[in-house]
DNA sequence: AAAGGTCTCAACCGCGTTCGT
DNA sequence: AACGAACGCGGTTGAGACCTT
């Protein structure tokens, strides 16, 4: 079937608002409410397209639309929920109150995505690419050949320098990222999740550094999370932190924070439900997930 | 100071989905 | 069930801002 035009385009204008549109379309939904987008126009004295006004009100002129640069912990959000979610901008914009699907689209495109690639991880699959390759090799030359819930802490001590530090702080969430994107009926469930969010909470990154606030690490020195995190979480409850230096819940189904009753996120439980191996164990953890990467993954398309 | 290149982000476009009849 | 209208989403564009030489 062919699809009809949204509207009438002859004598629609184009292009960016002036203020006096931005004011007229403010005044109507206050008066009436917005919805029924087709005739908001017409009725609100607009010479523009319903679809128009729709992305000029969530875009822009909704009151409770943050402004500003993107937080730290939003950065980390956006990067962990993209690696679960892939391209569901509305969804992950969902998970970031204030914050609209078109930012953060942009954001990503303009900004964390170059970064990814400048670090040798595809944004696409989250896998590492081509630097990977090194820290991957590293870490696998270090584990214990029998035992494969072990590491050998002093031999891969003894690499640290070989490894790049900004490499090795995003590495571990993508990691965990990469075990999410794999398992196509699992990140339905978690898309379905998110479609109906629980009532708001603080960040899941928040939370991370909630959880073990004593272990932020100083990203600038520390180039060996990998062995001197994994030695001071006491439970076992996480995966470092890409950004925070702290940890990213990813093995337990529950967590605690400041006392609170636990609380489960739908996301986090259920994309990290299905890969671990003893709830206290980081390294069985980590090993896993190194055992599930490809140690050289080509993007698909060139960038 | 000027020209050219790069970046940012608001806005548009087309398509898939949902809704109403 | 079928159809058309409306909505919402993700990809893309392009004007203006900013940076570099």
């Amino acid at each position: 079937m062919g699809r009809a035009p949204c509207c009438d385009k002859n004598g629609l204008k184009k292009g960016p608002w002036s203020q006096e549109e931005d004011q007229k379309l403010l005044d109507y939904i206050q008066k009436h409410g917005y919805g029924n987008w087709r005739t908001l126009p017409t009725t609100a004295g607009l010479q523009r397209c319903g679809k128009s006004c729709r992305l000029r009100w969530t875009n822009y002129l909704r009151p409770d639309i943050k402004r500003g640069r993107f937080s730290f912990e939003e950065e980390e959000t956006i990067i962990h929920l993209h690696s679960i979610l892939g391209n569901k901008w509305s969804l992950i914009a969902a998970r970031l109150p204030g914050r609209t699907d078109n930012e953060i689209k942009n954001y990503w495109n303009t900004n964390i995505r170059k970064r990814l690639l400048r670090m040798g991880i595809d944004p696409v699959t989250h896998n590492p690419r081509l630097q990977l390759l090194d820290l991957s090799t590293i870490i696998n030359s270090s584990m214990c050949n029998n035992s494969p819930t072990q590491m050998n802490f002093p031999r891969l001590s003894g690499l640290q320098p070989r490894c790049n530090p900004d490499l090795l702080r995003f590495a571990s969430s993508l990691f965990s990222s990469h075990c999410h994107t794999q398992d196509i009926p699992m990140q339905n469930q978690m898309i379905s999740h998110i479609q109906t969010p629980p009532p708001l909470m603080e960040t899941s990154v928040d939370q991370d550094v909630a959880v073990f606030p004593d272990l932020f690490v100083d990203t600038n020195l520390d180039t060996s999370f990998s062995v001197h995190d994994f030695q001071q979480n006491p439970a076992g409850y996480g995966m470092p932190s890409a950004l925070t230096g702290g940890y990213v819940p990813v093995l337990n189904d529950e967590y605690y924070v400041s006392g609170e009753p636990p609380f489960v996120d739908p996301i986090l439980s259920s994309a990290t439900s299905n890969f671990q191996p003893h709830r206290s164990n980081s390294l069985g953890t980590f090993q896993f997930i190194l055992s599930n990467m490809s140690p050289l993954s080509p993007s698909p398309t060139p960038y």
